[in-house]
DNA sequence: GCCGGTCGTCGAAGCGCTTCGACACTCTCT
DNA sequence: AGAGAGTGTCGAAGCGCTTCGACGACCGGC
């Protein structure tokens, strides 16, 4: 294994045909007969063959490889974001191709670069902002691209996320039917807002037109994430309102900590205050009590984000916009 | 932007030169006048030339991209991982060259595929068991890795990480000096133990010999993640062991928790229970009060993994083993 | 029994780059 | 002045694959 590389005309050699027989073999883009096929494909066990990814790259004008663009931001909750990657890692998979991991220190250069040298067939982007410095470059791009996550001006563009705002609005909803009339959203750092990232001020609009359209009390706030920060949100809150009984918690390094802050200020979840969370399974299975919680389907955002990469690649025409529904899942703290 | 590339031979034509003399310009492998270098170099940045990756590739025999190969385990700090990732991807760069990220769904396949097919010239794995599966497969590539963590039987291959066994006695010493001399070690969750990852069990070592060398009373506890859990092994450790008066904590996610924990118990840090923690920087600043911690330096590691398999591609020797001096850096809690 | 049509295979022409050997110059050093 | 040693540039031969056109062989239909 660790000599010259077994190159395709050695398997051809090694079966008795045309190099270009073993490569339509591989490819399935002409017929061959069973028999051959059999043939050249114990040659290839046989020698331990692997295509030459850059020998394919060129004469294909296919990499074969995507490119997932995602900028490590302050505030971000990183295990939501990996969860995201790896699922663009495993359905790239699928498609047979793989995954090429850009960040943000290069700026938009890297995503020049890797499409200019034809590094990648197309590009994921994750963790889009809503003027994000990114969008134009994609527009003039030759190479298809799909975002994850809305950007301000998302036409001629291809988005798939969550749909927060019916996310704000299920919390809402769920706390409205338990019967609770004073409530509030904690949501991301304020700088999240201040940057303008989309997903949070959808899930905040979701959420104040809910409360608005069910004639309910209800105030949104930003939440930082050290415990003392969130401490000192919860008690002014509930200081302010006195009657405060629900709680839409919608930032995954916080949760934790709000729910320590209600225990210390002796407040029972959920017989004196209800918390919804929205936020991937396993943190709200993991809190105590478990929350109940609108997940954020990350596997099936990345998926989705791959499916309609591959399909613009194939010239097949995708929806420019793409909202999975928000799923409640019922648990002890409402 | 969006029609054919520009490829090498329209730059000759443009600049009035060979495509070798291109090349030459480009790569540096042999000298050039200052004039003709000006002149390709204009007629590059006119046309907007960027060289094709594949083609290379194929013609180099290199691909200028390294695998980046990250299994996403239970128990593992995913904004930790995401550090070292971060910092591979950056230093990558510096040496001109991509990281394709594979996980382990694929398991070993998925590295022997990209290596077989000559997409990345080399590894650099994370997350390193001390029985792993990869190593193995590792021994019989062609292309060089470099592993993040030590596996048991890492002779023959080129290995980097903070060196656990020095943080783990650190602590200790730090807490003997403050004059503590019942402490206690909290760990990483059990199945990390189970598992028999490297740098879980090392620090445990380190913890327990400097307890000996000290003549303190020590133990080392497996801690999980969720606050229950945490507030469960905190309290059962005070209940059992009234003097103790100083914990290492080796476990990002539960960190936080500890400290809830000991709230909790009326214990005050640092004057009831001092507390050193194992965790990034950030976690450890973020933290109230701010934990005197031993910093894990993702960032040097990353670098110091590239640097490595940058030296053994280009044939240089590198050491079988780096270990990265633990620093420790005293904050509230001590 | 001959014609048009698949079917299965082959050979050759690239894909865009790197690299090797060659060669024409220009400097030294005797 | 001529040998020897660089310099700077060029042309051509690949790198390992895909894909296009060509071409026998074989089929059924009249």
């Amino acid at each position: 294994m660790s000599g010259r590389a077994v190159t395709i005309s050695e398997v051809a050699k090694h079966a008795g045909v045309a190099v270009s027989t073993v490569s339509y073999v591989l490819s399935g883009k002409r017929t061959i007969s069973a028999d051959t096929r059999r043939r050249v494909l114990d040659s290839i066990n046989a020698l331990g063959y692997h295509p030459n990814a850059g020998a394919r790259a060129l004469a294909s004008r296919r990499s074969n490889v995507i490119a997932l663009v995602l900028p490590l931001r302050a505030g971000m909750h990183v295990p939501v974001l990996m969860r995201f990657a790896s699922a663009v890692v495993t359905a790239a998979r699928r498609f047979d191709h793989d995954v090429l991991l850009l960040t943000a220190d290069e700026g938009t250069a890297g995503i020049r670069r890797v499409a200019a040298s034809a590094l990648v067939d197309a590009l994921v982007l994750m963790d889009v902002e809503l003027d994000d410095r990114r969008v134009p470059l994609l527009r003039e791009l030759a190479e298809p691209s799909v975002l994850i996550g809305f950007p301000a001006e998302p036409a001629g563009l291809t988005c798939v996320d969550l749909d927060f705002a019916a996310a704000g609005a299920r919390c809402v909803e769920h706390l409205a039917e338990r019967g609770h009339d004073e409530i509030a959203l904690l949501g991301a750092p304020s700088v999240v807002y201040e940057r303008g990232t989309g997903f949070a001020r959808r899930t905040r609009e979701g959420f104040v037109e809910a409360v608005d359209a069910h004639g309910l009390k209800g105030v949104a706030l930003a939440c930082e994430e050290t415990f003392d920060e969130v401490y000192e949100t919860v008690r002014d809150l509930l200081l302010d309102q006195p009657g405060l009984s629900g709680l839409v918690v919608h930032n995954e390094a916080a949760v934790g900590h709000v729910l320590a802050a209600l225990r210390q200020l002796d407040r029972r979840v959920p017989h004196d205050v209800a918390v919804v969370a929205i936020c991937p399974d396993d943190v709200a299975e993991r809190a105590s009590p478990p929350l109940t919680s609108v997940l954020i389907p990350a596997e099936e955002v990345g998926r989705e984000a791959v499916r309609l990469v591959m399909d613009k690649l194939e010239g097949r025409a995708v929806p420019d916009s793409t909202l999975l529904a928000p799923q409640l899942a019922v648990r002890a703290s409402t």
